[in-house]
DNA sequence: TTACGAGTGTACACCTTAGC
DNA sequence: GCTAAGGTGTACACTCGTAA
């Protein structure tokens, strides 16, 4: 065999095995691809079915436009709703937090107006409801105490108030005022979009590999929403509070623990504490009547030091300065006090006061807060308040405010 | 592209008071 | 008397807009 012969046989050799070599290398990347395919099939296949599943149950659900004061949200009955209107004014109560008596109207298609909802078997799927507040009167919230209500030291309505704190006299606040307590479970609100995603991402590496997700970027948009939710309920949360709002997000987001603390979260708890000062100082900036009340400058001449009489709700205050009603001002609720004081001396309006009272309780309380007036003073300013018709009809309500009645009465 | 300043957020120190 | 907590002021880091 010639030296040729053999160079041809030994390249054809090499041909074959490098042929076959490509061959092998593209059947195995086809069958890669051919499973990658399938397992996007099958994925497409699952997000489908769930898809449907959940298409099938909307098309079950009731599905409602509900109109709270300025407000306008949507609620869902997965189910058959409630065959009482009590009942499913009940369910609404929940739903949204609403702690004063309501009633319902439903917006009938023949009309176009709002017709006081009798039976549930009126509402059809995507009706419009709105929320009717009971004719604003003064709620009473009791508080067991100890403290002695005919305490003889108290010189100022700000005293006699303080006690309130303990027999609360809060009228209905405005729907868009804090109104919650503090609850049990602490909701984590949703983060901006950024965030939402960095923790889907920290959350899933986490459960894979316990990597910690260390961002510095999204921490501020954390305890910024941390910190609005948390002023939902109190402007002053207290250590344990923000202790449960630490524990809270990082059972949420486990993500987010801190390896050296001695719970995970003591660094998330001092953030939030520091967050919540600065979150105070800003709102402060804005107006927020309830943390000026505590700022040097509206504090009286000789007690301008940052921790003396800290005017800050106590107990079971809901509301502690509420801004006025929408569409009030200082001097439009001064007329309707004038009003009052008018009013008060002609007999059957006992209704037309109770709402002008109603109209006109933050003003009291920031003469109360405020102003620390003196309680004779205050009894000439707000003669209404201390109307024995007016005592009466919250007496029904409350055996509590009879001893008020006659403590303001003994004065 | 870089430097600069304004604005903002976090963290901390200090002082003071309230509550126990 | 001690501890917890609030307000104030400030340092530092960072972002963003603007001018060179």
């Amino acid at each position: 065999m010639s030296t040729l012969q053999t160079l041809k046989t030994f390249i054809n050799q090499r041909l074959t095995v490098a042929v076959e070599e490509i061959f092998g290398l593209l059947e195995t990347t086809i069958s890669n691809y051919e499973e990658e395919i399938n397992r996007q099939r099958r994925l497409i296949e699952d997000e489908r079915s769930e898809f449907l599943i959940k298409k099938a149950d909307m098309q079950q659900a009731m599905r409602f436009r509900v109109i709270i004061d300025h407000d306008i949200k949507k609620i869902t009955f997965q189910n058959d709703i409630p065959s009482s209107v009590e009942d499913f004014i009940k369910v609404f109560k929940q739903a949204f937090s609403i702690t004063t008596d309501i009633s319902l109207q439903y917006k009938d298609a023949d009309f176009d107006d709002f017709f006081t909802l009798t039976s549930t078997s009126d509402l059809k799927d995507k009706d419009t409801l709105k929320v009717v507040h009971m004719p604003p009167g003064i709620i009473m919230t009791t508080v067991p105490h100890e403290r002695n209500p005919d305490n003889s030291d108290v010189s100022s309505v700000d005293d006699l108030l303080s006690a309130d704190s303990q027999d609360n006299l809060i009228p209905s606040p405005p729907a868009t005022e804090r109104q919650h307590l503090w609850p049990a479970l602490f909701p984590i609100p949703i983060f901006s979009y950024n965030t939402e995603m960095a923790l889907r991402q920290g959350n899933e590496k986490f459960l894979k590999d316990g990597t910690l997700l260390t961002i510095p970027s999204i921490k501020s948009d954390i305890l910024e929403r941390l910190a609005e939710t948390m002023f939902s309920y109190t402007a002053y949360p207290n250590d344990p509070q923000r202790a449960a709002v630490a524990q809270a997000l990082i059972e949420k987001h486990p993500c987010l623990r801190e390896p050296g603390s001695f719970n995970g979260c003591y660094g998330w708890q001092q953030s939030l504490k520091y967050k919540c000062g600065n979150y105070r100082s800003k709102l402060k900036a804005h107006g927020n009547p309830e943390l000026i009340i505590n700022t040097l400058k509206h504090k009286q001449e000789g007690d301008r030091k940052p921790a003396k009489n800290v005017k800050k709700p106590r107990k079971s205050e809901v509301n502690y300065l509420p801004p006025h009603p929408v569409g009030e001002t200082d001097s439009s609720l001064e007329n309707v006090r004038l009003e009052l004081i008018a009013m008060s001396k002609i007999q059957d309006n006992g209704q037309m006061i109770n709402d002008m009272m109603s109209r006109t309780y933050s003003c009291r309380r920031r003469e109360v807060v405020g102003q620390s007036v003196q309680i004779a003073e205050f009894k000439e300013r707000w003669p209404a308040l201390f109307d024995p018709l007016q005592v009466n009809k919250v007496n029904e309500q409350s055996s509590c405010h009879t001893r008020k009645y006659l403590y303001y009465n003994s004065l």
